[in-house]
DNA sequence: CCGATTTGACCTCC
DNA sequence: GGAGGTCAAATCGG
């Protein structure tokens, strides 16, 4: 798979051709979802006003999508699965507003977003990244052979560019709190590194799933902050999170079952047992804590495993702190499969977000599935 | 005591 | 040889 080579990807102008109208239809979507935000309160007794400016957003998403077709497919499932979305919430306003109200829909226009930054700087990888379009300038992928490496040289095995690189996004900083801390994915991380990298003014980290040596989990991330916006991580993912897929793996713990099924509850029976901040299957993970620092700045109202170990003592600038997440609640809206979708991404990232709103919209995704 | 982070050294690739 | 990725000892905190 990963076979190559970025260069197969001429409709970078077409891209950028439909971008502005497109993408102004989309940020004008997500402005009115916002504002729906805001009157919440008031619309919520007001199905009619309600239902009209869901419908004034859908058909945003909706046309949005729609040039986006016409365009570019490959760029679009990211596009398509957040338009699916739109169409979703016609059917099932109470979650609507559960989103709209939890700070989800921002966090997830932002990924949107930037997403679409990311389609356009380089429309070969764009976070919708597939086996066929992975690629990576220096990155050969070897997940097979990765498995034997270890021989050639004497000492241990120590090897780079494993895995390929699966996505890759930009991830607005919290807006609120502490900037400073990568946001969070809803899988736990554990940082086993950080390098000052050439030419970037900020150290890069270097995590990998907490998971990796009980459950073999691949699952890798590099954290770093854009040069020219601070406030902007640039997240890489690498391998694919078999920690919450596998039947051994821990999953999260379904509070309330619902829709998990019997091999999920095993992992989580199995979770139990061995840890408590776990990868919540995104699915929860979305519903439960999407957003970081909402709950309380600075001081951690215990979203994010805190920076316990290493000295503290000022080292780690920037990319410093750990993801590792923790999550609790239970919750369970549809916005759940967003999260997992969107964070998921460690293996198809085009299809991040594919998963979201499959029940609500197939046409559009078996559209989608082929690129 | 256990698990996470820090950090310098080491290793691989270009 | 240099840059980037990973390891593992040291350290820290719950």
């Amino acid at each position: 798979m990963f076979k190559s080579k970025t260069s197969q990807k001429e409709p970078k102008q077409q891209l950028e051709d439909m971008d502005e109208t497109t993408i102004s239809l989309i940020l004008q979507a997500c402005k009115l979802a916002r504002d729906l935000e805001s009157n919440l309160p008031n619309l919520a007794n007001q199905p009619n006003l309600l239902s009209n400016s869901l419908d004034e957003i859908t058909k945003n998403f909706v046309t949005a999508r729609e040039r986006v077709y016409g365009q570019d497919p490959s760029t679009s499932s990211c596009l398509h699965n957040m338009l699916t979305f739109a169409h979703q919430q016609q059917i099932g306003t109470s979650h609507v507003q559960e989103w709209l109200r939890s700070n989800y829909a921002q966090q997830a226009m932002d990924i949107i977003q930037t997403q679409l930054v990311v389609d356009q700087k380089e429309a070969k990888i764009g976070g919708c990244i597939d086996d066929d379009d992975a690629e990576v300038k220096g990155l050969q992928a070897m997940e097979a052979s990765d498995m034997n490496v270890a021989s050639s040289s004497s000492q241990r095995p120590r090897r780079r560019k494993d895995q390929g690189l699966i996505s890759k996004i930009t991830v607005p900083a919290p807006r609120i709190g502490n900037t400073e801390i990568p946001p969070e994915d809803g899988f736990t991380w554990r940082k086993y590194g950080q390098k000052e990298i050439m030419g970037s003014r900020f150290p890069r980290g270097y995590y990998r799933c907490t998971h990796q040596k009980l459950y073999n989990c691949p699952a890798k991330k590099q954290v770093q902050r854009l040069d020219n916006d601070p406030l902007t991580f640039e997240v890489m993912y690498r391998g694919e999170h078999t920690c919450h897929m596998s039947a051994t793996a821990p999953s999260i713990p379904p509070p309330s079952a619902e829709h998990h099924n019997a091999t999920q509850e095993s992992m989580a029976r199995t979770l139990a047992t061995t840890t408590t901040t776990d990868p919540p299957t995104a699915s929860l993970w979305l519903s439960m804590d999407f957003n970081p620092i909402r709950g309380g700045g600075g001081s951690s109202s215990g979203m994010i495993g805190s920076s316990r170990g290493g000295g503290g003592g000022g080292s780690g600038d920037g990319v410093g702190t750990s993801t590792t997440t923790r999550y609790g609640k239970e919750v369970d809206f549809p916005v759940v499969d967003l999260a997992d979708a969107m964070f998921n991404s460690g293996s198809s990232s085009t299809n991040s977000m594919d998963f979201i709103f499959t029940s609500a919209e197939n046409k559009w995704e078996s559209e989608d599935k082929k690129n």
